[in-house]
DNA sequence: CCGCCTTTGTGATTAGGCTCACAAGCGCGC
DNA sequence: GCGCGCTTGTGAGCCTAATCACAAAGGCGG
């Protein structure tokens, strides 16, 4: 450790991170520990130990041994890293059902994201108020954003109109978009997207399922065979 | 090709999969094509062309060297693979904002998921309409899931209710779970669980994004003291 | 203050995916 | 029926991430 000059975290190690906080905000609130070990982490985290200390370790090694991880110094470091010292004023457009929905999801401000403005174009949404904002036209994006320092923007439109929106995120300066929309959206290479797509892992699943379902069914087609199951 | 017995499709080819057929239904039905390159495909999927290639590979080679690929037969293929040929019900614990967003979601009902059951445990939720479905009490499940033949458990309900709903779609019987919850839940080895958490993606675009600022305020830092940037 | 027990930090190894590059194959026009 | 241009299929190499295994380090009891 020591000189971790290389400030490169794996992204794989970036998107652990997340979870690790929540674990350890769980331990210090609701359990009152002082410290954990790697193992514990992991268990709560759903990893395995040796992961978590080589991320952690990029970090910088803030463990001691024999003993474990300082819960508050190591929240504070993850906090810090993941930059939610600050806030991050967000914007939704498209105030359909999921646009409603992730308006008033607690999850959100819980975790320091503040949606500050809701977008969309038609007519008898906007004006309209859903969890405490008043629903603007996209056409004002630019100004909200201005005013409000919106760094985030979250697509929630249908997918065809996922593309348009993106680009006016981007025309106002926006460099991170969460896209809820199914669609694929091109934006410059400075810009980062980063997708949550429902229906894709419903499929996912299913087709594992499907496969688990297959596998049944061909030991019980040998079966009804009699050809004895091989080992 | 030819051969291809290795009935191993990669993990990250499956989680591509959901997205050429997407692509591929957008260009049957939008666009009337009849063919498509890796190239295309790749495009709309966002990818590099060698990468669906490959991916496409595992399904056995359908392509036809200097014309590409039969869109339909692609289709029949995808779906065929991904299990998508029968339909899924699944369910949904939970019916707070998300829950009810989720139940009146069209982009499942499009993509062949029906939402069939919709559970809580409130006095005041259970018995309400949603999306056309009454909630009925989480003690009624394993009744209705073997009525409807529910296979697909998902969990929208407050991370501290998330395990306990988990154990409850694993006593009646499921093995494939989509967890809303911002909680890690834990199941036996043969149930497969898949996590959409939606602070989590926010809180990777804040690491990108502080990230970047951070390299911007440092330059900006050094034209103030005249350090003349390297490069 | 010494030795034992615990737990970290990390080099080495393995596995999995991505990208490149190109030969092989196919259709079409002549 | 032949050659040309296009596009696939895939081996090889590379890179990232996961796992393993163990020496190093700290704390604590006696």
């Amino acid at each position: 450790m020591a000189l971790m000059r290389t400030r490169t975290i794996p992204e794989a190690t970036v998107a652990r991170l997340p979870i690790y906080l929540r674990s350890l905000l769980d331990l210090a609130e609701n359990r009152g520990a002082m410290t954990v070990s790697s193992e514990q982490l992991a268990n709560l985290a759903g990893v395995n130990a040796a992961k978590v200390r080589k991320d952690l370790s990029y970090l910088g090694s803030y463990g001691t041994r024999g003993v474990g991880y300082d819960i508050e110094y190591l929240l504070y470091q993850i906090t810090r890293e993941l930059g939610l010292t600050q806030d991050w004023p967000a914007a939704i457009a498209g105030v359909g059902n999921l646009g409603r929905a992730l308006a008033s999801y607690k999850g959100f401000s819980e975790r320091g994201f503040r949606i500050t403005a809701l977008f969309d174009i038609l007519d008898d949404v906007v004006g309209e108020e859903v969890g405490g904002l008043i629903v603007k036209h996209l056409d004002d994006l630019k100004e909200a954003v201005n005013e409000q320092g919106i760094s985030i923007g979250i697509i929630a439109t249908p997918p065809m109109s996922a593309q348009e929106v993106a680009e006016r995120f981007v025309d106002v300066g926006i460099k991170s978009i969460l896209n809820f929309a199914p669609s694929v959206v091109n934006v410059p290479p400075d810009v980062n997207v980063r997708k949550v797509d429902l229906s894709i892992e419903l499929q996912i699943l299913s087709f594992y399922q499907q496969r688990t379902q297959a596998i049944a069914t061909a030991r019980e087609a040998n079966r009804r065979l009699n050809i004895p199951r091989p080992l």
